[in-house]
DNA sequence: CGCCGAGTTGATCAGGCTCAACAAATGTGG
DNA sequence: CCACATTTGTTGAGCCTGATCAACTCGGCG
């Protein structure tokens, strides 16, 4: 397991030794697919990291909507709140089997009083996260869901895909609902775009997985029809049209 | 100026000899309204704490959309990124008479080895910003714009509100375009729904500034016809409706 | 074989965006 | 201190994206 060094970014830049001793600290755990790692609310006490496999971060709110904040993927940090004793912002399920790390909020303080570049790589982690939160709230609020639709998609390809002969498959299932928890849609809108590309061969399903035949054009989708607007100010919101 | 030590989040908890030491050390700059502390895209070499005033976060697409990303209050960190050196992700603009201070990354990152408390501080500020977009994204997704913009309104006052004889005061302007940019929404849709507030004496308008005269009746914005839908699951979106 | 959750698809409708023209407020120079 | 210019806000009308509701299909499973 001592290439998990290489993989996971709490431990970047300490020395293969250190890191080593680190994971041996760490307990590690084993969860299923669908079980949950732990639930919105709870005190969070262990920082957790993934060691492989990949969950969805997500909240619900007393409402019944759902949204999916985050995949994590192999070597993430997640479960950060634990260094200030917090609560788990969000509910973390396995959507794969997968391997996770821990480490006691107390121990993992003192390991970054002893090893500040620990501290850094989480400042990195969080700092990338909230720079993804930014773009998606741009998209959000100014993107119509097809775009959104696409971005979501090339990033779990850029994230998880693997190449396979179809295509590029995401190695979990991903239901419309996700997607549409994933952008700020509904299950049914989600549907009629997915049926529409997977009309038209960009996308497949295979076996509950989701398949991206053609990235590229999937891709054009940001691109087409963005218009180039001679105006020099225009205002807001939805800059395609027609 | 020793008693910034108070209200600085990054120095906290630091003994005030050394705190002191670090402040003395800080790059000191005054800057006026609507002038630009950084912008999107420069290379980011400091650490940026806001001493005292206010200034807003933002982003502009090609496209000409705008968001606001976060208003930043005094004793804040803002342009962490320096500390991975990368790059500023948004623009930051003063929306008062300010005055910023500034430690180049570098000394910065000597000064968490020193003092990993520093590093905590930096953690549990990036992660607070985290948990706030997270709001923001759940709400984006699922809530209607009037609940966004009294949501809005009720972070400003609770973060920079100062009470007044005719109620709590945002001591900056705050255009309509501003906010239509914190809630993803467009000017004429956040004047309309204002107006309404204001015909009906919950905010009004002086100098330039906004005023809430009836906090809680705004608030109850949030939770009037918030359907108590018995049903167990559902699925998704606009939990209000009629 | 019948059930159940997930997905499909049609019909309908409304929130809120767009466009546009006008009114207020702020600022500028004479 | 007033006329004009510029920016910011107001308000009406119309339309379109995408949510909602609902009925039905499909694939897997006990």
């Amino acid at each position: 397991m001592a290439d998990d060094t290489e993989t996971i970014g709490l431990l970047a830049g300490l020395g293969p030794d250190i890191a080593a001793d680190l994971l041996k600290q760490a307990q590690r755990r084993t969860i299923r697919t669908d079980e949950v790692l732990f639930t919105a609310g709870q005190p969070a006490c262990s920082v957790h990291v993934l060691a492989c496999g990949a969950a969805k971060l997500m909240q619900t709110t007393p409402g019944g909507a759902r949204v999916i904040v985050k995949y994590v993927r192999p070597g993430e940090v997640f479960g950060s709140p634990a260094l200030l004793d917090k609560f788990y912002p969000t509910d973390a399920v396995a959507v794969t089997e997968c391997v996770e790390l821990q480490w006691p909020s107390e121990l993992v303080r003192t390991v970054i009083c002893r090893h500040p570049r620990v501290a850094l790589n989480v400042i990195g982690d969080l700092e990338a996260r909230l720079r993804e939160m930014e773009d998606r709230l741009r998209d959000l609020s100014n993107e119509p869901v097809e775009h959104r639709l696409a971005r979501a998609i090339l990033k779990l390809v850029e994230t998880f895909g693997q190449q396979t002969g179809e295509g590029i498959e995401i190695p979990f299932p991903v239901s419309r609902q996700d997607l549409a928890d994933l952008i700020g849609s509904t299950l049914p809108t989600v549907s009629r775009t997915l049926s529409a590309w997977e009309a038209q061969r960009q996308i497949r399903r295979a076996r509950r997985r989701l398949v991206i035949a053609d990235v590229a054009t999937v891709a054009r989708v940001l691109y087409e029809e963005t218009i180039p607007e001679p105006k020099p100010r225009r205002s807001h919101r939805r800059a395609a049209r027609r």
